[in-house]
Order: structure tokens, then C-alpha cells, then sequence
DNA sequence: ACGGACTGTGAACGATCGTTATCATGGGCG
DNA sequence: CGCCCATGATAACGATCGTTCACAGTCCGT
């Protein structure tokens, strides 16, 4: 029989898998994509280089895995209910700031490791990342009906902006989440973003 | 007689100098520091890899020197004059922006590679990173007086995120800028930003 | 005109990279 | 037991990297 998957989820695992996929994850983020070699990820997740063939086929699907595992995260989070269009936007931007609290690395690389998605993975990755994209605006536009689409899709990459950059604060700034929790960073931030969308309420 | 050098940028060049800088910045914002080689380098600059050796003493300081200019135009952008807390911090913000947009080079390498800088230019760096988010924190300070250094640290990471976001927005939203002119970009962002440190202004 | 400093080139070196080949081990099952 | 497939390790290959070397052309002061 086979087993039950999620379907909307592009990536299942093994529990072995995700040791590698976190260490590689770790490791992109501290050195870059190019900067880190398969012996050092496969050192950090706890076996030899090249024993990592046995479970990818090679570095860029390790990428494109990791990609792909931030984009279900992500994509999910911007599904729309139907109800009040403040709430949906609301929800979407507090699972985002959450996530990029939680998982850093996996952040970090959806912001700087696109451009080194190899093929053949790069165009269904692309058109995820348009349907994301996508849902993002009609959440900004629902939200801010008078704004026209360029408007809108400017207004979202500075949200998003704002969101993501939780990701990559200094330990500094970090300090506000491992002394008051989570929840801190998440209400500052979105009461940052909520009080921008407020005032570009005033239209074109 | 020594020619005449402003002291406060680290950075002086000539014009060939210029060019090699300019091709290793688009370079290495579209591939990443350690995705382009020196041919490349040279190649885009109009000279062979090997020359690049003529000009710089590496690979390395030419990503230091480009992290250089970065910062001699954005630290610089962070000075008080002492008059209005509001209008300093506007005044950066503006300058901020504007520069993402006229040098979005620069300024994804400035987010990106900063962990990619290697000795010896690390420490001089790191210090003047240091001071240049001194500066910033201290103007947010100055507009929001009840808020805890902690909150300060974040709310000014969170707003260089939005400010900064601006380099890497995709075509649809960078649209607004190209038939609008930069100036529209910058009023969004501004508008965004300021509305959000008003709703800040209720204290913690 | 001569000599040296400056700036360019192609060739080549050692190191490292992603990947493959080959072999060892061990658990599940006839 | 004997077999096999999944999973590990080591060695090695070709490619590419950053860098150095040896050399050629050009400009300029004497």
C-alpha cells in the first residue's frame, strides 16, 4: 500500500534526508551555495561526501530541495480563506515573520540562492514562485483596493522586505526574541507593516 | 605634490579601476561571490584575468573594495546635523532608498557577501559596520525616545529591511520606477516606513 | 635613442570542487 | 545459510578555481 502523503507538499523525506538538508541548510547560509563543498555538508550532517549520492543526485537538488521545502512553508501560508480580507492578509504576514524566525536558514536561502537554482529545476521553481508572488499581491490588493498593480507589487516586496529581514537581524536585534519569545519580534514587525499599509491607505 | 583625497571615503580609484569594480559587482550580484571566476571578472571588464592582478591584489580585495564604497555612501548618508530628529532620519531614509535604486549592485552585495569578506579586511569592516548601525540605531532612537535599545536594534533592522528590500524587487515592481522615475520609489518606501514607526510611536 | 616603470598577455601550477567508480558492511528474506 | 539490495567509505578523475610566472608592448624622462 502506498503510504499517505500530503499532496500540495512538493517534497517527502526520510528522517535521514532531513539531517542532511538541515546541515546543508546551515551551511548555505554561513558560506553561500559555491562556498560550501559536498564533504563539508556531508561532515556536518554526519557521513562522507560522496555518501551523499545515495540520497540526492547531486548538490543542486540539494538546493533545490531545501528551495522547495521553504516554498511549501511560504506558499501555503498565503492561501486565502474567503473571509475578511484584513484577516487573511494578517495571518499570512504573522506565519511569515514566524517562520523566518524559526527557520533562518531556509529563509536566507529563498532570499540569495535563487539565482543558483540549476536546471532542469529552475523553471517549476520559477512558476512557483510567480503563483506565490501572485497571492501575495491579491492579499496587498484586497487589502488596498485603490492602489494600481505596479503600486501593489511594490507595496508587497517592501512588506516582504520588511518580513524576511527578521532572517538576517544581528544578534542585537535578535535578542528581543530569545528574551520576550517569538511572539515579541512577531508584533513589533507587524505592527511595522500594518502601520505602513495604514498609511498608504491615502491612495495614488 | 599629492593629489587632493576626500578622508572620509576609505575608497579612492581611477577610472580602469572603476570598470573592473563595476563588472565584479553585477557579476557578483548575479552569481554570488564564489560563482564567478576572474576570467569573468576580467572578461566583462574588458581585459584578461590575469590583469586583474595589475589592479587589485585578489579576488578578495575586490569584494572588500566594493563592500568599501558601499558603506563610504551609506555611512556617510547616516550623519546628524543635530537639527530635527525627524528630518535626519527622513534625510537617511531618502538617501537610502535612492541608493538601492541607482546601485542595486552595491547594495545586494552589501546584503549578501558580507560573510564572504576575508582577512585582513574583516576587522576594519566589522568596526565600521559597527559604527554605521550605531548611527542608524541612533536616529531611530532620537524619533522613538520610550522605546528599549532592544526594540530600537530591531525596529531599525526592520526598516532597513524594507529600505534595502527596494535592490532586489522583481521587474513587476520594479516598474514603478522605470516609468514613474525614481522619485515615485522613494515616496512609497517613505510613506511605508514613516506609517510604520507612527504606529510604533505608542511605546512598548 | 635608451632604459625602466607600467600594464597587458598566454601558459602553467597547486588546490579544490562535484562527481563517479570500486569496494566493504549489514539487515531482510528465500 | 546464502543472496541481495540499501547504504556507507576511500580513491581517483576531469574540470575549474585563484594565483604566479615569463614575457611583450608602450610611454616617458634623460
Amino acid at each position: 500500500m502506498t503510504p499517505p502523503r500530503d499532496v500540495r507538499r512538493a517534497v517527502d523525506l526520510r528522517e535521514r534526508d532531513r539531517r542532511i538538508l538541515d546541515a546543508a541548510a546551515l551551511a548555505f547560509r554561513e558560506k553561500g551555495f559555491h562556498g560550501v563543498g559536498m564533504d563539508e555538508i556531508g561532515a556536518r550532517a554526519g557521513l562522507s561526501g560522496p555518501s551523499l549520492y545515495r540520497h540526492f543526485s547531486g548538490k543542486d537538488e540539494i538546493l533545490a530541495t531545501l528551495l522547495h521545502l521553504a516554498m511549501d512553508e511560504l506558499y501555503e501560508a498565503t492561501a486565502p480563506t474567503g473571509a475578511d480580507p484584513a484577516d487573511d492578509l494578517d495571518r499570512a504576514l504573522r506565519h511569515h515573520v514566524r517562520f523566518a524566525l524559526e527557520r533562518r536558514d531556509l529563509v536566507v536561502l529563498h532570499q540569495r540562492e535563487l539565482g543558483n537554482l540549476a536546471e532542469p529545476w529552475r523553471p517549476a521553481f520559477t512558476a512557483r514562485m510567480g503563483h506565490y508572488t501572485r497571492r501575495w499581491e491579491e492579499l496587498v490588493a484586497r487589502r488596498l483596493p485603490n492602489l494600481d498593480p505596479d503600486e501593489v507589487a511594490a507595496v508587497t516586496q517592501a512588506a516582504l522586505g520588511t518580513v524576511f529581514s527578521v532572517s538576517t537581524w544581528p544578534a542585537r536585534a535578535h535578542r528581543l526574541a530569545t528574551t520576550g519569545g517569538p511572539d515579541v519580534v512577531v508584533e513589533l514587525v507587524l505592527e511595522l507593516v500594518h502601520g505602513g499599509l495604514d498609511g498608504s491607505l491615502s491612495g495614488t
